[in-house]
DNA sequence: CATATAGGGGACAAAATTATCCCCGGAGGA
DNA sequence: TCCTCCGGGGATAATTTTGTCCCCTATATG
């Protein structure tokens, strides 16, 4: 794994959670995940935009924190199936206004957003 | 600004709220701000581990995002002020959860973290 | 043989974000 | 005069995070 040379700042919670939530598709695995999305490819199925080097680092670094559990079947074809910890559980209400006032303030944002561009002709 | 290379997908809401609190300090910035700290100089001082010039940056795109909103006193010596608009305030229920989750896991996230840099002896 | 599915990862490049350094105006105090 | 405080920002470097490309095992199917 890369090895931070700026240290977190262990006692600030903002940045615990940061660290937990960080990643750009830490959330969408998450979510992912509580809806019964368990597979890899069917994680990277639901999330094409990504890649799944990318998704697999993001999952084994959920998996270090404990906030998922990975159950390999030995089989073949190999079978993995990801599922919340309770400790990952209580990310769940987070992570549903997450996506709620992202929802919310999409139309909003997304005039911001675009303005920013039309800006630069 | 920066300009995105990468298209943000506008149609998730998790995406949005990256969008809005993906700096590394901007969580911190709109709860100080929440709870009165809304001068420059005393953010900086309740973030030293961060510059003023970065601090700068990201409440400028807070306000951008209008999720702050900037009183400037033309007086000498200077004086500003940060305040939460009513779409800030929507965030706080966000930001107080984040933040308590942190520091309910902090002792175990940070016994991660520590062994972690342990186990490169 | 070629392709698909299922899983995984090394090496490296590119993008994005933060940090560092130094400068500005103007007032006030030692 | 020199330093402090208040506010702000350009230029550039460093750090961190994501993405790209290619290769691997093994089975099944066209």
């Amino acid at each position: 794994m890369y090895e931070k040379k700026i240290p977190l700042p262990l006692e600030c919670g903002l940045a615990m959670t940061r660290e937990i939530l960080g990643g750009k598709w830490k959330p969408n695995l998450l979510l992912a995940i509580s809806v019964g999305i368990n597979r890899p490819s069917q994680l990277h199925r639901e999330i094409p935009t990504s890649t799944k080097r990318v998704l697999n680092l993001q999952l084994k670094e959920l998996e270090e924190f404990e906030m998922i559990e990975k159950k390999i079947y030995h089989q073949l074809p190999p079978k993995v199936e990801y599922s919340l910890t309770e400790r990952g559980e209580t990310l769940m209400p987070i992570l549903r206004q997450m996506n709620e006032w992202g929802d919310k303030n999409r139309p909003f944002i997304k005039s911001i957003i675009l303005n920013r561009t039309k800006a630069l002709d």
